[in-house]
DNA sequence: TAATATCGTGGGAACGTTCCCATGAAATTC
DNA sequence: GAATTTCATGGGAACGTTCCCACGATATTA
């Protein structure tokens, strides 16, 4: 394997000129650069870039961190993150957390280890203060999870306006009685969905029933146990679910279909995050299309401010959201109880 | 940031000293051991890990190379890959190569530039013969793609005999006319399974119609297109459909259900791989569930072993698989056309 | 023509580790 | 008690780059 003196020597010229060669400086004689770019193909020499990071002392690498590989919500993400990336040299590594707070931290070590440059990160299961104090030491960026104060640079959308869009939406269409598959009510982006919902009922004069509510895993198993129990065990009635994730919602359906109930026409479902699955599902599924791409280059965008050392990359960038309407919410107007 | 030398400095021993403790070598008085440890608490002190593997000359990295991060697939087949991992401290990276082979050419470089200690792919975009010559100077594994002679190493099923038996259960059932999306028989993958189908239909001594072969990306929408053109245009009659992956099983039935034609009831299907959407649809899907977190184990315990160096793990590893039965296929048997 | 600026090139320190070798003290052997 | 081994520790080269500084040659200015 050929180092850069190899080819110095090659080339009859000193190591400063072929790393003038290799980083493409100006001032080197055009014929002196055509013998050392010969040199270079002819031993197939490649920088070590081991020792270029190490010597720079930057990696030119970010990391993300999942809560999943398997959702496909991410992947669109992704892609905003790297068409970013791309476009200023960095590569983009990938950790899943699967929710697991010793994963995360380990993650998070890699920047003291000066392994990567930055993280942006769509998974919390480390303390908030944890991830305050490292924040405020290394670039981070936290997408799609609300993260309360504005402490942490953030991209988000405002869940609240739109579970209470999506709630509207749904009792535009004549449901008044509205169960809400919550998520888990302990994180602030479920937080956030709930108040929407409850504010769009508050606001359209019905009452609050709280057995309407149901706290879950936010997965498909937690929507299908949610709905399985209710409707077997607690026997209180509704005409139509919304969701705080598409997992759940489509579980909601498995569960509806299991007891022979059908979607729209016995319930409406509803939805939030449109991944993959949801246009792919029989219904396909009515949703809160998140702004995915932009999430990611957004993200990835404030993470290079944050890197290049500009402190208004902090605090919270707000994205817009787009209803999506499909078969599952069916389009029933009426009256039903 | 604090470097080794400071913790030497402050603790008053060498630098090889507390490198020594860092390595947790033994030949350290405990006493001093102490007092080194309780610097590097107190300093706040992490080994800077692009220094060590610079110095090491490896990093303890290992890259994965992902047709598309979205795949489900790949979930279970990553979960073996960071278990074995992680007994042997390495860390695992993720590319989505999205099938070009100009971002799997530019991994592929990450090995001459000392970023990656060995790699593991299961996207083949690039030529045979590159691949064939980057192996012989990188630990590589190629995973699932079968790399047709044994020139590099290999894990995956015996996917011809896999589709033998799919397609012969699918013939159990009564079906004398299936079609097969046989994917893209440009790829050695589908060029078994293709050869299995037809294995299968020769043995039991049904005529070959070509006209039921059908050729189409591996996709939901190639699978869809696919068996919307055979329907609309071709006029070619058939009672069951096996599909050489889920994602195109899939798109297949949606194509039959717009055609009003019911599945099972009016044709029968199968995939192949078992995605996770293939237990979550509606219907379920039969389909030949290859042993993923087998195969990410066996990867990477063959790379590791490339990586240190004996060269016994060249060669293919062939595992099990599964025959999954689910909605999709029912159970009609008897006689038809 | 002398003083100065420009430019291509080379020398060598530095980045933070690891690891080989040397050193001297203590322990063991004969 | 002298010779030898064991052991904790320290010194310093090396890994492959980049980048600052210096040098001499040529071009420009006064």
């Amino acid at each position: 394997m050929p180092t850069i003196h190899d080819v110095a020597k090659e080339a009859g010229v000193s190591i400063s000129t072929v790393s003038r060669v290799i980083q493409g400086a100006s001032n080197v004689l055009p014929e002196t650069r055509a013998r050392v770019e010969d040199v270079i193909r002819k031993l197939d020499y490649h920088p070590n870039r081991l020792a270029q990071q190490f010597r720079a002392q930057q990696t030119k690498n970010i990391l993300v961190i999942v809560p999943e590989y398997g959702n496909t919500f991410f992947t669109d993400i992704l892609a905003g993150i790297e068409s970013v990336a791309s476009k200023h040299d960095y590569n983009v590594l990938l950790v899943d957390s699967h929710g697991k707070g010793a994963i995360e931290s380990r993650s998070y070590e890699m920047l003291s280890q000066k392994l990567v440059d930055g993280i942006i990160t769509f998974s919390i299961s480390i303390s908030k203060d944890e991830l305050r104090q490292l924040a405020k030491q290394y670039p981070i960026v936290v997408g799609i999870r609300y993260f309360g104060d504005g402490s942490i640079a953030n991209v988000t959308i405002d869940n609240i306006k739109a579970t209470r869009d999506i709630t509207n939406y749904m009792m535009n269409l004549g449901h008044k009685r509205i169960c809400y598959l919550a998520g888990n009510t302990d994180m602030p982006v479920y937080m956030d969905r709930l108040d929407g919902y409850l504010e769009a009922i508050s606001h359209r004069g019905l009452p609050i029933d709280q057995k309407l509510i149901l706290s879950c895993e936010p997965s498909f198993q937690g929507g299908y146990n949610a709905i399985t129990s209710q409707i077997n065990n607690s026997g209180v009635e509704f005409s139509a679910i919304v969701a705080a994730g598409d997992s759940m919602a489509i579980g909601a359906i498995r569960a509806l279909n299991d007891s022979k109930r059908k979607v729209p026409d016995d319930v409406a479902v509803a939805g939030f995050d449109d991944i993959e699955l949801s246009s792919l599902f029989n219904p396909t599924l009515t949703t809160v299309r998140q702004p995915k791409y932009q999430i990611g280059v957004r993200s990835m965008e404030k993470l290079l401010d944050l890197i290049a050392g500009k402190s208004l990359a902090h605090g919270r960038d707000i994205l817009n959201y787009e209803l999506i309407i499909r078969e599952s919410s069916g389009n029933f107007v009426g009256n039903r109880n």
